[in-house]
Formats: C-alpha cells, sequence, structure tokens
DNA sequence: GCCGTTTTCGGCCCGACTGTTTTCAGTCG
C-alpha cells in the first residue's frame, strides 16, 4: 500500500519544519500521516476512484496536503519535500531518534557544531563538544550518549508476545508492595497492539516512593532515565522502555484511558469534552470553569459522562469507533469465553513436539468441544510433512483416539498451496479430511500477480476450507508476500472460504486492519493457534484480540460454532 | 496545515520530569 510510504514523507516533512521552527504545521503533517497509517484503503484507489476530491474529504487531509499526496501518485515526488530536504543535510532527522534530542537541539546541534549525522554526534560527544553548549552542560551530554547508545541497540518496537510476560512479572513485583490497590499495564499492551514501543504501567497507591523505589530497583531494570513522585521512566535489560504512574484513586479510570490511547483517542475525546463544557486529563474530567471533578473512578463513567458507550480497549484506534459508541453502534465484540474448540495444530508427525494425544488432551482441559489436528502435507519435507501413506495411517490413528475422549477430534491437515495453485495432496485423500487448511510456505519472493492468482487457483479448490496465515509475515523478520488480498477477499466470499486468524504472537496474521477489510467482504473468520506443541495452544488469546481489534463478533468467527454449525460451515455432511 | 450549528480567523490536548536556569525551555508520552 502507497499510504504507509506516504505517511513516511508526511513524517519526515514534519521532522524537517520542527527543526526549521515551523509552528502548527508539523502537528498537522503527522496527523495525517497517522490517518493515512489507518486506512484501510488504499489510498491510490481512493483517488483513481473519486479524484482529489475524495482524497481531500479524509479527515485531516486539507487542501494542501491532498495536492501533495495526488503529486505522489502521479510522480513519485513531492515537489515541497525535495525544497524542504534542501535546507538541512539528509542524516539530520535521525538525530531526533534519540532519547533526549528533539527538534530544539537538533537545529542547535546542526547550527553551533555543524553535527548533520549520528556519527557526527558520536564525535562532538567524545570531544566533550555538546557539554560546553549553552543550554546543554554535562547532563545533558550524558544522557545524549546514553540516547545514542541505547540507539543503536534497538531499532524496533518489541512485539506483543515478548512484552506481555515481562509486563506480568512486573506487575506481580508492584502487586506485592504494601498499600498497592491496582497495578496494570495500559499503552499498547492494554490495546493488544501486535508490536510495543514501551510499557506503561499504572499503580494506584499513597506510597509512591515505596513503589518508585521498587520499581526503579528491579533487576531487570538497565538504566534510570527518570524518577519522579507520580511518573518514573526505565529501560530494561532487553532494552524497552518501561514507565510507571503512580496515581490517587479517584483518577485510575482517567490515567488508564489516558494511558491506554491511542493518541487520537485521546484527542478526539478531550475535544468532545470541550464541546460539553468539561477538560479531561489523566486526573478526570473536570467542570471547565468551576474546575469541579466530575468523573474519572472507573473508564465507564468517563464515557458514559462524555454521552457515549463505553469503547473496549482493542477499538481505541479512532478508527471510528467514538462514532459508533456515541450512536450505539459498536459491536458486540468476540470473548475467549465465545471459543469452542481450535482448528489448528500440529503433532509431532509432523513438527510438533507433542502427540496427538497430548494435544488433544490439553485442548478439552482448556474446555473446548472440539480440536483440529492439522499437520503439514508432504512438499513440507523440512517440516517432516505427512506422504499420503502418513496421512492415511494417521486419519485411522485420529478415528481409534477419539473412542477415549469426550472432545472430538477433527482430522485436518495444513495442506501447501503449491506455486501452481493446487493443493499438496490428491482431492480422494483431501475428501477423507474434516478440515483442509491451505497455506503458502515457499516462493515467498513471486510476483503480486502471480501470487494473487496462486491463492485464488487454490480457493477455486472445492475441499480447501480455510486459508492458514493469508499473507505470510513474521512480525520484525519477515515482511508479507507481495498479494492483493482485496482480490483474495473476493474470491474467498465467491467461493465461500474461511480466513485464517492464525494467532501466533509472531505471526498474527490476518492482521487488524486485514481482518476489518476482509469482514467488509462478508467473510467468516477462523482464530487458530497453529500450535506446535501443548503451551502454544494458549496462544489462541493473541488471535482473539487480533480479532477483537478487526471488530470482530461471535457470528463472524467458526470457531465459536456447535459442531452441527460448524459442519455446515465446513460443508461436511457431518462431523 | 486543518478545521468550523460559536468562528473563514484563530485556535489547535494536557501535564510530568529534567536540566539549566533564577523562572523556564525542551522533551516526552
Amino acid at each position: 500500500m502507497m499510504n504507509f510510504e506516504l505517511a513516511e514523507l508526511f513524517y519526515n516533512i514534519a521532522d524537517i519544519l520542527e527543526m526549521l521552527g515551523v509552528a502548527w504545521k508539523p502537528i498537522a503533517y503527522r496527523k495525517a500521516a497517522r490517518q493515512l497509517e489507518s486506512l484501510s484503503k488504499d489510498i491510490k484507489d481512493i483517488y483513481e476512484e473519486g479524484g482529489i476530491e475524495a482524497v481531500q474529504d479524509i479527515p485531516s487531509i486539507g487542501e494542501s496536503i491532498a495536492k501533495k499526496i495526488t503529486q505522489y501518485i502521479e510522480t513519485g515526488k513531492i515537489d515541497e519535500y525535495e525544497k524542504l530536504k534542501a535546507k538541512l543535510p539528509e542524516g539530520l532527522a535521525k538525530l531526533l531518534e534519540i532519547e533526549s534530542i528533539g527538534p530544539k537541539r537538533a537545529a542547535i546541534l546542526y547550527k553551533k557544531l555543524k553535527i548533520e549525522s549520528i556519527g557526527d554526534l558520536k564525535q562532538a560527544i567524545t570531544q566533550n563538544k555538546i557539554a560546553k553548549l549553552a543550554g546543554f552542560g554535562l547532563k545533558s551530554q550524558q544522557n545524549i550518549a546514553a540516547g545514542l547508545d541505547l540507539f543503536q541497540k534497538s531499532k524496533e518496537r518489541a512485539s506483543l508476545g515478548e512484552v506481555i510476560p515481562i509486563a506480568n512479572e512486573i506487575i506481580n513485583i508492584l502487586k506485592k508492595v504494601p498499600g498497592v490497590e491496582h497495578a496494570m499495564p495500559a499503552g499498547s499492551v492494554r490495546r493488544w497492539k501486535e508490536t510495543v514501543g514501551d510499557l506503561d504501567i499504572l499503580v494506584v497507591s499513597k506510597h509512591h516512593k515505596i513503589i518508585m523505589d521498587k520499581f526503579t530497583t528491579m533487576p531487570i531494570v538497565q538504566r534510570i532515565l527518570a524518577k519522579g513522585k507520580t511518573k518514573s521512566t526505565v529501560i530494561l535489560k532487553n532494552n524497552l522502555q518501561t514507565d510507571v504512574r503512580v496515581l490517587e484513586k479517584r483518577s485510575f479510570g482517567a490515567a488508564l484511558n489516558y494511558f491506554t490511547g491511542n493518541v487520537d483517542h485521546n484527542i478526539t475525546l478531550r475535544r468532545i469534552a470541550i464541546e460539553k463544557g468539561y477538560k479531561l486529563s489523566e486526573y478526570g474530567l473536570f467542570d471547565r470553569k468551576t474546575g469541579k471533578f466530575i468523573a474519572g473512578r472507573t473508564e465507564e463513567e468517563l464515557y458514559k459522562k462524555l454521552g457515549m458507550r463505553y469503547i473496549e480497549p482493542e477499538l481505541r484506534e479512532n478508527r471510528g469507533e467514538i462514532n459508533a459508541a456515541i450512536s450505539n453502534k459498536l459491536p458486540k465484540l468476540i470473548t475467549l469465553s465465545d471459543i469452542r474448540g481450535d482448528l489448528h495444530a500440529h503433532t509431532k508427525w509432523s513438527d510438533g513436539t507433542n502427540t496427538i494425544e497430548q494435544m488433544v488432551r490439553a485442548a478439552q482441559d482448556l474446555g473446548y468441544e472440539f480440536i483440529c489436528i492439522s499437520d503439514h502435507s508432504q512438499t513440507q519435507a523440512i517440516a517432516r510433512g505427512l506422504k499420503i501413506g502418513q496421512i492415511i495411517r494417521q486419519v485411522a490413528e485420529i478415528k481409534k483416539l477419539q473412542k477415549k475422549f469426550k472432545i472430538k477430534i477433527l482430522i485436518g491437515s495444513e495442506v501447501d498451496i503449491l506455486s501452481n495453485g493446487e493443493l499438496d495432496f490428491p482431492d480422494e485423500i483431501l475428501k477423507k479430511l474434516d478440515v483442509v487448511i491451505g497455506s503458502v510456505h515457499s516462493g515467498f519472493k513471486s510476483s503480486k500477480e502471480k501470487m494473487t492468482q496462486r491463492v485464488i487457483t487454490a480457493l477455486q479448490n472445492k475441499y480447501l476450507n480455510i486459508l492458514g496465515h493469508p499473507t505470510g509475515r513474521l512480525i520484525n523478520k519477515r515482511n508479507p508476500y507481495e498479494i492483493d488480498l482485496k482480490k483474495v477477499f473476493d474470491a474467498a466470499a465467491q467461493n465461500k472460504k474461511i480466513m485464517e486468524i492464525d494467532s501466533h504472537p509472531a505471526r498474527l496474521d490476518l492482521k487488524d486492519e486485514h481482518i476489518l477489510l476482509a469482514k467488509q467482504y462478508g467473510l467468516k473468520f477462523a482464530i487458530n493457534s497453529d500450535a506446535h506443541s501443548v503451551e502454544q495452544l494458549k496462544l489462541l488469546e493473541f488471535g482473539v484480540h487480533s480479532a477483537r481489534r478487526g471488530w470482530l463478533e461471535a457470528g463472524d468467527v467458526i470457531n465459536t460454532y456447535k459442531l452441527s454449525g460448524l459442519a455446515k460451515t465446513l460443508h461436511r455432511t457431518k462431523l
């Protein structure tokens, strides 16, 4: 999508303008950039279908930015950006990514010390030049040096799967401090966003100092960036920045709301508060004139006073949830307890680490009504994919095993979608199975046209039920393959196929925005763990939260169906 | 630069912490 290219460009423009000391415009450009990132539709399509007017109809995009967008679509360049770039050296904006360097300081460093790049900065620190600058001092130089160090170590946002165990660990430590009433994560972790920039933790307690001392001296702390009465910031040993805020009880809801975000959701809420004569901050909702406290103990009362329904954290991305809350049109989001079973799990037969029986027992212990065993197919040699003889034996074994269990064991396979779009098992095998998941595991570098056609061909196979991890991405490790998802969704809708939400936190595929888009095509979803071990069955929770971020209700997700309904959806006479 | 049943001009979310300062600017979230 061109949206992200353009968003990045506008972020760059904002950075340059800020360094040049231009007011307000940077805010407008960043807002437009965030808006572009949250669009589910390609800006290029919007322009081609509706012209510049349609572009300008997008919130936060006005005449000037719309013109720049259309110029970029047509010529691949923006004149204004080229002009701006000429005013400051290219590497200067990089300095803004360093903790404790903002636009003002970057501009000073350039003007006074001719610092144009990270390399120049490093040299200036060694030569002790920064400490001597007016307004800087030794401490500032040390902070910049530490920021530089961190910048070189951590380039990307941590994945949610890595951060959640750390968050739980810190919460457990803080909860043990006497006098703590609440301790919970806020921020993007609470919204279950797939990657996390920094970790925000809120604590309700009257004893600020004990909390801050405990927090800043945890063994996992690498460095303390700030330590105050109500707010402290540290860098953990894994380079994750973590903030703790200590609050009064009556502010807990307001603070939770504020620190959960996202930014645009908060800003919109504050605007609404102003319209109603209030002021909203992390301390609560107040009467603008008298300063009287109106609400803030809980998020529920906050949303109520603002004239809308409670909004679940996963929806707070300023994607229309506030209007939906005002007009009472929010979805009733799916929850983990709606899930009746898992439709994608591996065993020792291919690349899993547990036996069929162990996996089935674990699924039964989770309270599931069904579990589908779906090992890899023959072409996946690296994952010990099952040959035809093996899958025939596996089917027989599962049928025997069923007698020992109350939970229904479904017989499936994660069948490779071969490069020509055919499935990796012949029809006479596929028709013996309860569930056929088709996945792409090879040729990731194919052209968009070829990959799209490959997947569409597979979707036309009558035995395929579910398209497995439809974009093939590994978060922070492998980009999704090039594929025209709209064409895929269209073909899936025509052929009544199910989209998988692969729950593994390294995948989360489909991702939230694509789930939203797919739902518009009328598609149904399967939230699967893709577990390769007993423990990984629990990862299905991540998929549920992705689904919630994609506005899904229980009815959109086939794992919430009873077996009879599932049979119908999978076009099987019975299961 | 964007936006508008108060406005087409004049606002734009709000506050904590730090360091370098004698009252505040810069940065961050």
